[in-house]
DNA sequence: ATCGGTCAAGAACGATCGTTCCTAAACTTG
DNA sequence: CAAGTTTAGGAACGATCGTTCTTGACCGAT
């Protein structure tokens, strides 16, 4: 017979969860990638990821919890594979290319929006472009510090007037790809 | 006897106007150039611009009118007299140090995240990013419109990751005219 | 002096914000 | 089955949002 007073009830007890907390995370990533944190309510999480409203802030705590869950995840599951890719990528161009067509809107917004006032979210971002910076320079024929900061930095440029303009095309890779082309 | 000479009544006249609009609109620009738009409330607005509530929904009809106000008088007084001074720059470099080193904070917010949502901010954003892209290809040696468009939005890269790191300098500049200042 | 008009000061509106609370259902364990 | 725990489903909270309304002070013209 066990000794109720040493019971220690586990993680696993009670009514199984009705939501996949990782899929509930990309999710939450995807939304606040093409809105401003402010624009994405609460409702519009609940909403849309299938997790109600008690639940998510069981296990993230806050609006701000499930943000910055999300951004370390497309920190982990976009901006460090696709680093790796631009490491191993046949020189400049097709390196541009690369980041050019990943989807970096949530970093793009976290750097410019929440980054300013949120250290948090400010370290994370550094974290990512300290990713990317390392694995530009790996393709650069001539790299220094300045000119990957500047290359990482331009790839983050043209993306913002690709959003701002809703031009689909992004011909400025190309072009930007070749003034670092230079050995 | 009254320093009100200088005011311009309108066809009703009514009492004088305590505030002067142009004051006004440069001071929103102000606060709409390091908060998002969201994030800046009306109370934050009437608080720190002089203006009353009234007179501000009177005179712009609505915090989105202000905030276009505001942002094309960014342009007016602000990108544009950049560009002159652009075109006129000795070299990549100066032009360079010239973007980098003015306040484009507000264009870069409203690129970011209004244009995506907002069409007259969108014809704005592209009105101004025309008129670099036209002052920056003066003082490139070899410019093609991708090259130009390229080093218009990498200067603007730069300055996002500046606000994001809250680092002083910008040897980034310096960096990517060297890039580009090939002939 | 008085009238028509604008402006100033602030209360107040409905809507929506992020967050919390309550109740019942679902599930594991003893 | 009973006990215990965690979820789901919503209602509801106070705060704040953008906007409007009310009241009175002020000003130029009659």
């Amino acid at each position: 017979m066990t000794d109720r007073s040493r019971i220690v009830y586990g993680e696993d007890m009670g009514r199984p969860r009705g939501f996949d907390e990782a899929e509930v995370v990309r999710a939450a990533a995807a939304l606040f990638a093409d809105r401003v944190y402010d624009g994405v309510s609460v409702d519009d999480l609940v909403g849309h990821l299938g997790v109600h409203r008690n639940s998510l802030y069981k296990t993230f705590g806050s609006k701000r919890g499930l943000y910055l869950a999300a951004l370390r995840r497309h920190l982990d599951d976009d901006v460090r594979p696709l680093a790796e890719a631009v490491a191993a990528a046949d020189g400049p161009a097709a390196a541009a290319d690369l980041v050019a067509g990943a989807g970096l809107d949530l970093l793009l917004l976290a750097a410019v929006e929440r980054a300013p006032a949120d250290p948090e979210v400010a370290a994370l971002v550094g974290e990512a472009l300290d990713v990317l910076d390392q694995a530009l320079g790996a393709v650069l024929p001539a790299p220094d510090a300045a000119a990957t900061g500047a290359f990482t930095s331009a790839l983050l440029g043209l993306r913002i007037r690709a959003r701002a303009t809703d031009s689909t095309t992004e011909p400025g890779s190309a072009a930007l790809a070749r003034r670092f082309d230079i050995r």
